[in-house]
DNA sequence: TTGTACGCGTTATCAA
DNA sequence: TTGATAACGCGTACAA
């Protein structure tokens, strides 16, 4: 194996073949019209030498790169996974590349991304980040790069907003709940810095206890499995009862575990709601109440707009996915919600 | 905002700012010596016509990316996703950007991907996919693309291998296993094209029982919790004991909650470990045991191990990570595993 | 059907 | 300190 062979351009495969490199163009990009005879010669010698042409350069003399940049936070969440599993199912059935633009919960990185984006030329972004306000997002669009942004809305002509649905249906859990017969107290679990998706969360929360005029906390904790535990673990011996609303299963699993190891039942004393639900709430015991939404399908949708955005094809320029009560053990009621529940 | 704004290239901003491009060019990447005056002025242009230069030219012109490939499945493990999260950390923090190339369980399209990383001129690479094999990464190698291999050997010079380690550790639990009080029929879930690791660690399983001269069970299942809970419903009807070593958290929990709602005991009937475990194996109830290897800690690792590659500063080509022994609740042994256990 | 010549947006060498 | 100019590897009108 020669590991020191220098790249094998287009022209050395012309020159190999006795053609020019215009030929070598045409055959490899099979358009144009090349007799049978030099087609095969060309071939022969592109696989005698093997040659692969330079992506690179493709791109700069089309002007296309069939790249599409993700901008995703780097945390290492399962349903961000999901959705990534699915952006990468359809750019792979569809020939597309990816480009990972990772950023952190800093302001500055997620910027810097921005720029990033920019300048590789890709066809098109898809942006699924807490941290970006529409107006960064709007700087990539203005640079013409078609943008499919998840959970935010951004305007223009080359955007495709894809909305995730919770605050109905956590509006129709609070009603339901205590109109029924809620008689603990609801606690919503605020993380530090974990996005937009669990503000609205909570602000929903909020609201709803204010129009209805009952008593609500906020309870501060930590965006790990392990810390939640050990917090709540606390927690459950003084307070013996309640319902907690949690952003992620690993935090319901770390509320209800807790619940449980320090004697108490779920969901008798203790009730848990998990709103970014994924499978992992049905291995636990008992198995968690969620929300859900399917975000492999949300990857994937957002790749098929933002093929159709790139072909300026693309009809509804919004698509809503609706999050679905998945009903478990860790709640009390088992009836479900009625989404038009007043 | 201008949609139709054409990209503005670095001539353009030459002539806006009445230098010639080598000055703009000089500015941009801060090296050669221009008169702060001329830089401001060209600064300026450049913030006022906003320009961004294009990386494609820029690769093509120095023959460097700085894009890493990631070839992995996209199949949607947490193990995979703690890689990629751990690559995806370091490739910020070292200004990398990193090119998804994802394969299915067909091994045409991880050809396909191969090819693909040779045509994008990434700066090097990490294969972490159980489809390819040795020979297939060697091609990449051919290319002069720097390598970096995650759980197969692979030899060449500008290649580096990182091997999971957890033959050693199985051979030990089983060993121990027996020559304790081992009663329970010992079973390994077998996930068809689940990959190498899986089938490294079957064939050790194996190859112990069989210099113990100890039966065992090799069990088909599907690499999907839901399936294999059902599957274990029905198989805890007619039998009611047994350890069983499984693939992943999702398939262990699978069997564990069908155990357990089988109104068996975990872990006096039933005992169950796992091989690959992540975080989600301690929120099952009861926890689950289980082999672990931090695999973000892999995917860093890996990441570090690639640049010193490509800058030809690799000391040592070959990274072990060694299984350890997390003890849970779903195992009845609690004493841990004495790794030099003959 | 095939070849010539230019452009894509940069970097880098060499003069000035 | 600056400015021409030749690469980098390819696509593509246009001409032959």
């Amino acid at each position: 194996m020669n590991y020191e062979k220098d790249r094998v351009t287009i022209y050395q495969v012309a020159k190999a073949s006795g053609v020019s490199l215009a030929t070598v163009s045409r055959v490899i990009n099979k358009q144009g019209s090349v007799t049978p005879a030099t087609r095969k010669k060309v071939e022969d010698t592109i696989a005698r030498l093997g040659y692969r042409p330079s992506s690179l350069a493709q791109s700069l003399a089309t002007n296309r790169t069939t790249n599409i940049g993700v901008v995703i936070p780097s945390a290492n969440y399962v349903f961000i996974s999901n959705v990534l599993a699915g952006i990468t199912e359809v750019a792979r059935e569809r020939g597309y590349l990816l480009t990972l633009f990772a950023t952190t919960h800093s302001r500055e990185e997620a910027l810097a991304s921005i720029e990033k984006v920019i300048s590789s030329h890709v066809d098109g972004v898809i942006v699924f980040d807490d941290q970006l306000s529409k107006d960064d997002v709007s700087v990539i669009t203005s640079y013409n790069v078609p943008a499919v942004i998840i959970d935010e809305q951004v305007s223009g002509d080359i955007v495709a907003n894809i909305h995730l649905s919770y605050d109905p249906l956590l509006t129709s859990f609070i009603k339901q709940y205590y109109s029924r017969r809620g008689n603990k107290a609801m606690s919503f679990l605020h993380v530090h810095n974990a996005g937009r998706l669990l503000q609205h969360a909570e602000k929903s929360f909020i609201r709803n206890h204010n129009e209805l005029g009952k008593e609500y906390n906020i309870i501060n904790c930590d965006d790990s499995y392990t810390r939640t535990y050990a917090q709540f673990l606390e927690y459950f011996k003084t307070n013996r009862s309640g319902l907690f609303v949690c952003y992620r299963d690993s935090i319901g699993a770390a509320v209800m575990n807790a619940a449980t190891d320090s004697g108490l039942n779920v969901p008798n004393d203790v009730e848990i709601l998990t709103l970014i639900g994924t499978k992992y709430a049905r291995i636990c015991r008992p198995v968690l109440s969620c929300f859900h939404i399917d975000m492999e399908e949300v990857g994937k949708r957002s790749m098929y707009m933002l093929i159709d955005l790139i072909n300026n094809q693309l009809q509804e320029r919004t698509a809503t996915f609706d999050a679905t009560y998945s009903i478990g053990e860790s709640t009390v009621d088992r009836r479900g919600l009625d989404p038009d529940y007043k």
